[in-house]
DNA sequence: AATAATATATGACAGTGTGTCATATGTCAA
DNA sequence: TTGACATATGACACACTGTCATATATTATT
């Protein structure tokens, strides 16, 4: 977490520096993103940057955790647009993702996120579900839920249809870029995905 | 892939680089590992390192996928062993390495891997499937697998299902990597995820 | 055996980046 | 006006990378 410090800098300041970062971050991944690069384009000096941040990780987690929470927002928009089908909705975030997403730079950052730190970023959307973390959001995206629609017993085996679904989703993502697929291959094969859980592997 | 000069390294040489290698990339993460400690604690000079590897992601990728050989030959080994049922050798591998693989340094090395590099292993293991690279192996596993098991329609829908199940087994060690779950609690996990879709998760 | 051609070894070095710290400057309450 | 505290700044020490000129070894050629 960035410190307070950060915080108490003006609006135009935190924009310049936000703004900076989600350049670099969008050119590389994590890793090779570097904060004199950052500073340079902020124009900021050295020392400040580690008087507003712990490290390059402290910035960039924050960065990502800000776009995740709209992600869960604009997720739970659909959900409700479905009519609490899990698996419409996904699919629907899934093109979004695809061929939606306004700028180039938010591509970018996105594809260096997924490729790169795909266990952080997966794990924080797995865990809209997790009840131990929290209850509110957990009991709000559950309502929503068609739970009817799904061939559960317990009501925590919902947790892991979740899991096996964004699991898939972002396997499917990594591979499509990976393998350079296009949009429509990608969603092409999500789609298969989804069918084939829906319906389940196994003859009955 | 590691240049001609360090294939023709002696055999002592060569075993003397790799556990120093080892040592490093199981004591942390590719981003983090130097290629300075590296060559001090195999003794040679830094010029040599460059003879043998084009950067520290050359040597790292090679070692990977050495250790990926042997596994996917286990895997095969697995499938002969459950008659063919894909998920069952899959939850059996997964038990492997949770509890079975032999030493700590094994072990820090395929977290460090799985943590940081998930796309890259996980691919390569769904890759033993796609025909498009290597017809002989496809078709060996193919010939394995026992395909009236399952409720696919046409033979690509297989390789789906691969992908799947490999999709959850990764993202479930990466879970209880992250939340320091017991062995039991993943194992359980996992066999959940795998029931769930076997059985598929929507109503018929 | 002498020489040339080629392959390998070596470590000094320039370049780049990181995190820290002493010092300067600003802010605000008593 | 002063002192206490918060913030700003850039020089600096340290760490690591990749390269290159030079040294040495190996093999082929006459």
């Amino acid at each position: 977490m960035p410190k307070q410090t950060f915080f108490n800098l003006s609006q135009q300041k935190i924009h310049t520096l936000i703004e900076a970062a989600e350049k670099e971050f969008a050119r590389v991944p994590l890793f090779e993103a570097s904060i004199a690069n950052i500073i340079k384009t902020a124009g900021i000096p050295r020392g400040s940057f580690y008087q507003y941040f712990e490290d390059k990780e402290d910035l960039y987690s924050y960065l990502l955790e800000e776009k995740l929470k709209k992600t869960k927002v604009y997720f739970l928009a659909l959900l409700r647009r479905h009519n609490g089908d899990m698996i419409e909705a996904m699919k629907e975030m899934y093109h979004y993702f695809l061929t939606i997403l306004p700028n180039e730079e938010e591509r970018n950052f996105l594809r260096n996120a997924l490729l790169y730190t795909t266990n952080k970023v997966e794990n924080s959307f797995t865990n809209m579900f997790d009840v131990t973390r929290d209850h509110t959001i957990f009991k709000e995206i559950t309502e929503l839920i068609d739970t009817s629609r799904f061939n559960i017993n317990e009501h925590h085996e919902l947790v892991h249809v979740f899991k096996i679904i964004t699991a898939i989703a972002f396997h499917n993502f990594v591979e499509k870029t990976l393998k350079g697929l296009t949009d429509e291959e990608a969603i092409q094969a999500f789609s298969t995905s989804m069918d084939l859980i829906k319906r389940g592997i196994y003859r009955q």
